[in-house]
DNA sequence: TTGTAGGCGTTATCAC
DNA sequence: GTGATAACGCCTACAA
């Protein structure tokens, strides 16, 4: 059934280099001889078998891909979709390590040696989750999606955090809003700090005050977002705005707030950051940051694609751009502004 | 660098046989040296290398996968989490094959052949997306998701739908309703086609007149839930209860009805399906059929194996159960009824 | 209980 | 241009 090089260089009455060389479209063979032996490839429908490819040369056109135990990460599938695109151009498959975790000697980089992966994509961490030093370290392409490791072969890619809250706590102000709150997710993921890095760095720039009742820290949720609206509420003097790090977030910000008896935009200006489809449908319309999961994925592929090829090349760190969709969750301050 | 079986059986003195048979657990070694060479096993960091291993006996410990192209299966995160739990206990890893639909000669089976894969998943298609008649009748374990094929070594798992729907539909009629309309997905979509089949026979058991117009085909989205819901309020004789085949469906149901003055559940009941982290926020929070995602996955990988370890029991078919979620978006039918 | 040698399917080196 | 043949790292008769 399932034939092999061997066979083919039988039916075609040529040895197993010359069929070789016609798979591999390497020189020295006469066009006659490969024409046929092309043919009979596809007669037979033969397709040389990687493992024993990889197993000659070392590589397995094969990237592995190390997701969080019990994936939480709601846009995987776009990330997905992305990285699926730039893989179809590569001809490398995508391997999906299956962290062993009750054996403590497991080691990633050992699994990913073991398969003879030619890079490797870690997704859906936190710092702390594993000792990633070993491999960060390890001559094996590495790229981090949002997680900012850098080694001698290891880099990352991940949206614009910083600047994306900055334009949104600026966008606010210039509505004229001074009393701007912000709903963070997990103060230990590397999105939740540098999110955080960017509401601290507008409030400072614009000169507005820094309240501390004015910051939440949940975890990417409605609930979260529900939580710290409801508190924010019993506050003397409440935000009037609210920029948040999810659009999940801005929901329960958003319900918190209308069952409280205030209107969205007129009394309170709310921001997410997503554009996970449901925020077009809200009422009223959820403004926010939208990011674009096709190309954080996409370009982990190119970038892991460079550094297979170019194993000299310095580590990249790409930050990938945000977009601000501006819809009707916003409006101009309705308190009375002392300039 | 990379350490072979070779170098361990040098630095333990022994021959590689001897490295090979504590490696894979293998008898006919004495105590001593199977404790000498874990030893230095351990010392060196050694594991044996996969690609060698698959050449020779033609596994790879691999399950490949294919999703469809440019992923649009809302729910397949957690499909995979159930995936990963069962992998964890198998010794597999996951490879996603990547399709390279460009090329007519493209195969399947010979995609699977040349990555020496043990069986394979197959998740997110359409019946008619690609030629699986190959793959069905090939001898490769093969598992469909959401996909009722079955070949000598291939079945699927699926969740409930036909009943799941009857259940709604019965659910409806209890609380009085007659007049139950459907808002399908694809009717080329498997579930599309069985959940619209529980409908039809849910009628017919009831003794319901089945209205044509009280039936809808969108493509799971929020929007058609919205132009189907639009449509039936221009009846002269709207229905007053929808039964939805997604979630997001009964969403766009639920906005358009508020919109044209309806309130939900006094003047229509809504039902949706898959329980979206959304729908228990919803107003009124949303009565559904909850997916066992999860276990979708697991059983999946479960049955898999099995196949790949007992190659001659029949080919499996699952139906994963549901639950029927019952919260405040369905009431008692307020027109009177005449029995 | 241990070791030797052949082979898995492919590529690469080097003669012819 | 073409073809033997030795790797790649491992497993497994078979011999010792």
């Amino acid at each position: 059934m399932a034939k092999n090089i061997r066979d083919i260089a039988k039916s075609a009455g040529v040895s197993v280099t010359t069929v070789s060389k016609v798979i591999n479209n390497k020189p020295y063979v006469s066009p006659k001889t490969r024409a046929r032996v092309e043919q009979i490839i596809r007669d037979e429908q033969f397709i040389p078998n990687h493992t024993a490819r990889g197993l000659v040369k070392g590589k397995s056109k094969t990237i592995g891909m190390f997701l969080t135990t019990g994936l939480t990460h709601p846009f995987f599938s776009k990330v997905l979709v992305g990285l699926e695109n730039a893989l179809k151009n590569t001809g490398f498959d995508l391997l999906y390590l299956v962290q062993i975790d009750w054996n403590p000697e497991y080691s990633l980089v050992q699994h990913c040696m073991s398969r003879n992966v030619e890079g490797v994509l870690i997704f859906g961490f936190q710092k702390n989750d594993l000792n990633f030093e070993e491999i960060i370290q390890s001559d094996i392409p590495t790229i981090f999606i949002d997680l900012d490791f850098i080694g001698p072969h290891a880099g990352y890619v991940t949206s614009e955090n910083i600047e994306s809250i900055k334009t949104a706590v600026q966008y606010l102000y210039k509505l004229h809003h001074h009393k701007i709150a912000f709903v963070n997710g997990h103060l230990d993921s590397y999105v939740g700090k540098q999110r955080f890095e960017g509401y601290r760095r507008a409030i400072q720039e614009l000169g507005l005050l820094y309240f501390p009742e004015y910051i939440s820290f949940g975890d990417f949720t409605k609930e979260s977002g529900y939580t710290a609206m409801t508190a924010f509420l019993q506050l003397k003097d409440r935000p009037t705005a609210v920029v948040c790090s999810s659009d999940m977030i801005a929901l329960g910000v958003m319900e918190a707030a209308v069952e409280a008896g205030l209107s969205i935009p007129q009394d309170l200006s709310v921001i997410g950051f997503d554009d996970i489809e449901i925020s077009q449908h809200t009422q009223p319309a959820l403004t926010t940051i939208q990011q674009d999961f096709l190309t954080l994925g996409d370009q982990s592929i190119l970038l892991l694609n460079d550094m297979i090829n170019m194993p000299n090349s310095p580590p990249p760190a790409l930050i990938v751009p945000t977009k601000f969709i501006i819809r009707n969750s916003c409006a101009i301050c309705s308190q009375v502004v002392n300039d």
